[in-house]
DNA sequence: CAACAGTGTTGTAAATACTGAACACTGTTG
DNA sequence: CAACAGTGTTCAGTATTTACAACACTGTTG
């Protein structure tokens, strides 16, 4: 829990210097410099303006926490789910363990022939769903993905990203997005 | 999204005096007098010893924004779901639209008889939930309703609930904890 | 290599947050 | 009503954060 290393970080990942993130921010190029190093324990107020350059909300900086993993699974089989069983319930964990998050949840039916689009939907945070009737066609990034029932997923909304069901049965899709964009 | 009102919301939540709080979170009491009079910004350092106090963690802290509605419906009948459907899509969002929070999204199975236990459980966060197969008894607070196929839940993870299943059926439960604490 | 435009770091002065002790205001108790 | 124990607020001094400007370093360009 750093945050002069978590602000650095986001900061590289968006390709912006110490000095352009301050003039978008309105803070001085030294406050930032500062801050990354730790040397200071910034006040909410400046730490608001310096994410608002980015920009990011508090939630989201406070929320992130181990996100410069190489490149993570994106499907997961049914058998492949992460098992939580305590005594009879059998609770099963899409994707791996991470940390606090913010999500829509959502009950998706998608008929057949059903699309999301051929732009691809591109939006900030992260997904995850379970597929719980019929066949789903997913798409992240350049990969595609034939999603059979009991078959789940996680992956960063920023790639971009289809759903679509060109087969001849519905769909029915358990999912959750983040942030919580409805 | 104002500091000083939210803090104040809370640590009267909690029935603690500033001076106590103060105490328990290494502070003066005059630090959080002016915190919540909005009259400083608070460094990161002394906002996260504050809520210490509580305890709450920032990313809580910051999730949270409308909190004080009087008595939030629980559980919501499949026809009761709010409706995002766009084109051919149909998706139904569970719960009313909330702001951003932290989740663990699960799959779980009850097999007939399965239950999770007298003392009912009790933790931080939300949680929610869709039944997709079967059904469930659901307890919370002093309330108990039975979910059938379809039905979705909503409810504050610190009010006491427990899940039952006194069925001949298994039942499949899509849900979604917060914060994420697997 | 000199000039330059970019990077992040550092010192000093000004602005802001925090402490410690007083104050003013309750409600309770003898 | 006086003494008291609790509440939140305020003020002066101290500690910390921030701005401004200078610095040191890197890679590029003439």
């Amino acid at each position: 829990m750093d945050v002069g290393v978590r602000l650095q970080s986001i900061r590289k990942n968006k390709g912006l210097s110490q000095r352009e993130l301050a003039k978008r921010a309105g803070v001085t190029n030294s406050t930032i410099s500062m801050i990354e190093k730790n040397s200071v324990s910034p006040s909410i107020s400046s730490l608001k303006k310096v994410l608002a350059g980015i920009p990011m909300s508090l939630v989201e900086f406070f929320s992130i926490e181990f996100e410069q993993d190489s490149s993570p699974q994106i499907v997961y089989k049914a058998d492949e789910l992460i098992d939580l069983s305590s005594g009879s319930v059998s609770m099963k964990l899409v994707g791996t363990p991470h940390q606090v998050r913010a999500l829509s949840f959502l009950d998706e039916t998608y008929p057949p022939g059903a699309d999301t689009g051929d732009e691809m939907l591109n939006h900030e945070g992260e997904e995850a769903g379970v597929l719980v009737e019929g066949r789903l066609e997913l798409t992240v990034g350049s990969e595609i993905f034939i999603l059979e029932s009991g078959d789940s997923y996680y992956f960063e909304s920023t790639k971009a990203h289809r759903f679509r069901n060109p087969f001849d049965q519905p769909a029915r899709l358990i999912s959750a997005t983040t942030p919580a964009n409805f």
